[in-house]
DNA sequence: TTATTAGTCTATTAAAATGGTAGGGAATAT
DNA sequence: ATATTCCCTACCATTTTAATAGACTAATAA
């Protein structure tokens, strides 16, 4: 399961699709909005900045935007930063791989199993953007 | 990621229905052949069983065995048993549903991505079995 | 220049989950 | 009867998660 932190980067990260019009947008209105503890949205919005996702402006009129428009910020990426692997184990990820210990890859069969898993998954969510998660109205 | 109780769970699965020939294995041996904490696997071992998939017998001669054959052991069942839901999202999940707060069903486009990533992942492990998971020589 | 606004940064904390341990108790075979 | 082996309950340490606090810095407007 996605933790809140990472449901809550997608929910605010929506907010600003949805309102790239208006220029930067406060934390504060992202955290009443979408019904976000604001000290937490704080950390979760310097994340995404300090990945390039997002950008900022202090003082007045500041708030916080979206860099690149939403069709180009995969859900994958999203996912990973803020959440880690996709994958289900740790000897089939590609950006987290770590061996499994106790365990020979070459005769597991469950690296193979799992490998297809996130290959299915990855379909999904690397093909997807912001833009397609978008609130439907 | 899963955890280290299912994989630990896996691990056991597989030594099982690889010696289902030698009928009850002891705990003691899995634990060594799988380097797997003895008293941490005998926790596992009886959730595993009390869930159904397992049988035991005590005193000597005594063990855990497959109940049933590796074929008609599904990786989903194991995973969800062990982990939880498969789903990314609390909203999506089919054994685990709860509603998700401060967001909308009808019009989350996150809801359907992430029913489109569950069912691509159950497309695989609802299909697989342990058998497909033993080692291979 | 000063007050105000708004993001930045570091640290702390409470609660839950994870991974593992301890030690009897109950059933069974010899 | 006794040795063997699983059963059961409780406990513990560590890590992760979710959230909070508060001081600091930068930008803007009066």
């Amino acid at each position: 399961m996605l933790s809140k932190k990472t449901q809550y980067a997608f929910h605010a990260l929506t907010y600003l699709a949805e309102n790239q019009d208006k220029g930067p947008v406060l934390i504060s209105e992202i955290s009443e909005e979408r019904k976000i503890s604001l000290k937490f949205l704080e950390n979760i919005l310097l994340e995404l900045k300090k990945s390039g996702i997002l950008g900022s402006k202090k003082g007045k009129g500041g708030g916080y935007y979206l860099i690149k428009p939403p069709e180009e910020i995969g859900l994958a990426k999203i996912i990973r930063l803020l959440d880690g692997p996709i994958a289900l184990l740790p000897c089939v990820s590609l950006n987290y791989y770590e061996r499994c210990e106790n365990c020979q890859e070459e005769i597991c069969g469950l690296n193979v199993v799992m490998s297809e898993v996130r290959d299915n998954t990855l379909k999904v969510l690397e093909n997807k953007s912001l833009k397609d998660v978008l609130r439907k109205h």
